[in-house]
DNA sequence: CCCGGTACATCCGTAGACGACATATATCGC
DNA sequence: GCGATATATGTCGTCTACGGATGTACCGGG
């Protein structure tokens, strides 16, 4: 997900445990943005907006993402099948007609469990080193 | 430290604690490559050869540094004063006279565990949405 | 004597981040 | 009904970190 293609398009075996586990190799590490993104997904289906403004509360402000960044980011992640657009899931609202919604895959789901278990070794090293 | 300049080269204002927080700010969040290096510096001085070995260890071989990564993230933290370069601490080795040691600063150790503390709550928030 | 490991340095192509700008619709106050 | 504001998505250009390629240099082992 950094600087390397990816999207392999061999045999398209359903479900082999090896390949799914190849892919995911190649989209780790994850950007902090694709991160972010994934965290504020995992809850369910949510338009880009949305997106946008759970990881703002969720870090406290400390993480402001503009449109750039969000679109550009749900398309890479789109490209790389840890999401997927989805339909518009019933509650017809205020804004309902311009909004695109999206839907962690299983392959995002095991990504977003990867990265997120390297970051707590990471962190756990960090913080043993300084000290409490 | 992204997509964004640094680098404010204002009085050399020594432990202002106002200043200090406002640099502290501007420097997060840390890119994953800066986070890595700190962490791996946090034991005490290193030289950048053993800092891109330790990463790699403590990473498990899945974050792997080059060259241009390493030296380029050593430059660009001691611009940000998060290290500095360090006087040869005593043990004349092997390759020892082309060695060149960073060690930690004040700011660099505050960065990191402010940025811990960052990720730390995002992981959490990521494993209780992925349930267990 | 060459090869591989150690150690540092610089160059350059590229992908991702980010702000600016553009666009469209719905809601609310007036 | 009208303008202001919030919602919502999209595009473009720039900037920067990243990472590989390349180069230098020293040392020890086979």
């Amino acid at each position: 997900m950094y600087g390397a293609p990816s999207a392999r398009t061999g045999i398209p075996n359903r479900s082999s445990p090896v390949s799914d586990h190849q892919k995911l190799e190649k989209l780790l590490p994850l950007s902090p943005t694709a991160f972010h993104v994934l965290v504020a997904m995992a809850n369910g289906p949510r338009h880009g907006y949305a997106i946008a403004q759970e990881v703002e509360e969720l870090t406290g402000g400390r993480i402001v993402m503009g449109p750039g960044t969000l679109y550009g980011s749900l398309g890479r992640l789109v490209s790389a099948e840890l999401i997927e657009e989805a339909a518009n899931p019933g509650e017809e609202g205020l804004h309902a007609g311009r909004r695109r919604y999206y839907r962690m895959t299983p392959l995002g789901s095991a990504a977003l469990r990867s990265e997120s278990e390297r970051l707590l070794r990471a962190v756990n090293v960090a913080q043993e080193r300084l000290g409490s």
